[in-house]
DNA sequence: CGGGTACTTGACTCTGGTCAAGATTTGTGG
DNA sequence: CCACAAATCTTGACCAGAGTCAAGTACCCG
């Protein structure tokens, strides 16, 4: 059922549920405030935005993966987060999107209407709220990123990654994680081979154990709890 | 009229007005929802809050500065954010501290209870809109650190800073820094030595003058401006 | 099954960290 | 106000962890 063109493409039917189960559409926020949401497909690597476009759209991932990112001039790119079905992205308090966002593979989103929803909030203390938090969520996340990136050992990262994509994706026992080892390293501040080599120690050490190199299944999380600082 | 006292304690009268002039309680939030501002006073090295306690309060320096930080269990730390007077710090959505507080001079800020600023958030969705829109802004700013912390270089990182706190704390030509080079390597992700051999190397370059070691004066913005891409 | 992309691994480099003095600044008590 | 102590900052020499460059290998996907 998944559209395949190249332009993004309008889902009327409801996504299949996917591994997660079927997306709450936004948290109940479109139920009590009365907001339509749409469903959009995006195609392998294709732009959802770019960093400082105008955000007409909040966004929350349905089915697939998504990577939001940062460019400095010379092409070097720092990945803010990734994107799981049922997580929220691209909600911005300001006018424009701070990040970029793509998606890492085919994936589905539903979306509303970034003015509709700041409507609801102006109406509604319970949207209102709602928006606050999600917000806050993200800034807790982002200040565990800044630990990491400021403060940890590539090892020590490569493990934190680990955990989190566990605790994110794995169903029965196995991780399929979306993204390439380019993308681990733009996230982690590491370059791709620096990823590489900390995978194959973790393997060698017996940590994990790899059926293809984007499948992956965690045999020991306490060693790698205690590689996480 | 600066409290010496060990324990924090409570300023009766107005703050003076410090290089900034007099800071606006909450941006207006404290008039409009009906809420009692106390004042303390903070030593230099003081705690504020402890990371993990309660968040019993929200904070805006008055005068002086604070730094937000996480440690990991050996130690190691990495500042958050610095914040200087007219900053609000400490508003959780959520009911702990994700980061702890200290003074790095002596200090003085005002203070709400959370309870009672998340009640008139439920009744008035101006003061939500501002919550929202305060947490935004620090989201923005993490995001902006997590793009240095993870893709610039050393002299990137300190270009960076430099700009950053000549915006803030300029007055009259010359930046006063409240920290040591220990808060500013923690904050940038490297140590001390490394943060005092790029302020020295720019100082042989021309681009700043010192007048003591937290006295410097810009002397060519546009080269930092190249410098932190 | 074959071609292209992604991944791994090795050899070498280099940026920033570590350790150790020494210099400067700041704070304090006489 | 000065002298001294303590803290902070600078600088040097050396080191190590991660980056760079370059093959070679594995894994998809058509």
């Amino acid at each position: 059922m998944l559209t395949r063109s190249i332009a993004p493409s309008l889902n009327v039917n409801r996504a299949a549920p996917g591994a997660f189960g079927p997306v709450e559409p936004f948290f109940g926020l479109t139920g009590h405030a009365g907001l339509i949401a749409t469903e959009f497909t995006y195609r392998k690597d294709e732009e959802i935005y770019g960093e400082d476009e105008p955000a007409e759209y909040v966004y929350q991932v349905v089915r697939g993966a998504m990577r939001t990112y940062k460019l400095l001039s010379d092409g070097r790119r720092q990945i803010g987060a990734f994107h799981l079905p049922g997580d929220v992205f691209g909600l911005e308090s300001g006018t424009k999107h701070r990040l970029a966002a793509e998606a890492i593979i085919d994936s589905t989103v539903r979306l509303v209407k970034r003015r509709r929803l700041e409507h609801a909030a102006g109406t509604d203390v319970r949207v209102a709220h709602k928006l606050w938090t999600i917000t806050a969520d993200d800034l807790k996340r982002a200040e565990e990123h800044i630990l990491l990136l400021g403060r940890k050992s590539a090892m020590e990262r490569v493990a934190n990654f680990l955990l989190e994509m566990d605790r994110r994706l794995t169903v029965a026992g196995t991780m399929a994680l979306p993204m390439c080892r380019r993308d681990i390293g733009d996230y982690l501040g590491l370059t791709l081979e620096t990823v590489s080599r900390a995978l194959s120690q973790l393997n060698d050490e017996g940590v994990l154990g790899f059926s293809g190199a984007r499948q992956i299944v965690l045999r020991n999380h306490q060693r790698l709890r205690n590689m996480d600082i």
